[in-house]
DNA sequence: TTATTTTATCGTATATTTACGATAAACAAT
DNA sequence: ATTGTTTATCGTAAATATACGATAAAATAA
């Protein structure tokens, strides 16, 4: 793009466009669905419920690390990921807000 | 990007990730915002309340529009846009799915 | 008709995203 | 020490997103 123009919003429209953004690829809904389902944290699991590659995957996690949705901890080799409760539910509630009126056409 | 592989996952998971690509960016999120706080459909005082072209503010109203969060209803020269009741009330429950859960970390 | 207003679309430049193989890094096991 | 396992990072190619000026299209107003 030529100039982003995204500093000119309120941190509040920027964070949760940026929630957003982390939700955008179908391969991080699925990553979300099986930390929420199982609790197959580790890495290896994850990348064999997915028709992608191991560093794909691992970028994908990483994006959704970087806004908080999940964290990693590690263990020996592996590393384990989960859910973060806090994002989650502040995700939520700001959605909640955003689709809480009705049309008007 | 390569090849994309977004048609190997479920069509749930690609729709809502196509919602969530639809929020990520602010400038969507405060149209949005704009929608649901006042009855300014028209093009123009949207246009009027964001840091943005028009050229600009008209791409971002269609990735709105092609998602099916809002609706366009021409009105002599004027367009008036408002928020699409049905796909909101979809997505809500979507997410509220996606983030029912507590971590584990 | 001729202008004016309003919005969408085209063309284009630059930035970011997505995907993968190759490799590095960190630990475990032999 | 060497080997194997596991995950992150690097490098790279191609697709998509963002931004804007210019222009088209469509209705109103003069």
């Amino acid at each position: 793009m030529a100039i982003t123009k995204k500093d000119e919003f309120t941190s509040e429209e920027i964070w949760l466009s940026d929630i957003a953004k982390a939700l955008s690829h179908p391969a991080r809904i699925k990553i979300l669905k099986i930390l929420n389902e199982t609790d197959s944290c580790i890495v290896g699991t994850i990348v064999d419920k997915l028709p992608l590659a191991q560093a794909t995957v691992s970028q994908h996690l990483k994006e959704l690390k970087r806004v908080g949705l999940i964290e990693g901890e590690i263990d020996g080799p592996k590393v384990c990921y989960c859910l973060n409760n806090k994002t989650l539910t502040r995700a939520k509630s700001a959605l909640d807000k955003l689709f809480s009126k009705i049309g008007c056409c």
